[in-house]
DNA sequence: AATACAGGTAGTTTTTAAGATACTTACTTT
DNA sequence: AAAGTAAGTATCTTAAAAACTACCTGTATT
């Protein structure tokens, strides 16, 4: 696929980075990449979040159909959160982001 | 290139979107991934941007060294940015980028 | 019976990002 | 000589993001 229009392209890039920008959006979504968690497990893996600003975060990542939230089991409760089918397709683009650091961290995160 | 541990490859996540994100630097590199711009241009193909908000933006991109200030002239003054030779890796990684958003901003964008 | 866990909500405060406004130096054009 | 362009800098203010603190319902554990 190619870039027709580069204007628009490249205020696409704003788009997308709102979606997975912010200081938890791209992990909350990387976490989901591999399979389902739970509130609390997401809470453990990002281990400095606050139960409300996760809460704000999902909440904003169902808006956009880019998770959905299951209750699995009303008791005890059992909530879990999954990538849509839709969300799904962000994987390829959080595995280069990935990639992308991993590769050239060594040059760009040094704060000397 | 595989990721080895899961745990620091979550991590790089926040580290590269720290430095794509934001409201202006992940335009502002995908401008220059065409060709170098002088501060002026970057300024009307952003056109909502400041001039101390754009410098805040260049400096902080030059520190990581993905991008690099040259002046092409003295007088009259010509300064030039363009991406480094490091910088020119991003490349990739932002038209993944733009071709997520292309794709799927029907879904994601929607705010109804 | 008391405490802890799961999955949150509500309200406030702090921190950070971005914007507004004004000004600067050195040159060039009218 | 005045106005305009190029590339900024310096402060201050506003707005948005994230954190902090406290609390809630229902169940399970000790």
């Amino acid at each position: 696929m190619e870039v027709k229009n580069k204007q628009q392209g490249i205020k696409v890039v704003a788009d997308v980075l709102d979606i997975v920008g912010g200081k938890w959006r791209g992990q909350i979504l990387a976490h989901l990449c591999d399979n389902p968690k739970r509130f609390n497990e997401l809470k453990t893996v990002l281990s400095r979040i606050t139960s409300s600003t996760l809460t704000k975060e999902l909440r904003y990542l169902e808006d956009i159909k880019m998770v959905e939230r299951k209750i699995i089991q009303e008791t005890p409760m059992i909530v879990e959160y999954r990538l849509t089918k839709h969300g799904m397709s962000i994987k390829d683009l959080i595995k280069t982001i990935v990639e992308w650091g991993l590769k050239h961290r060594a040059i760009v995160f040094k704060k000397d």
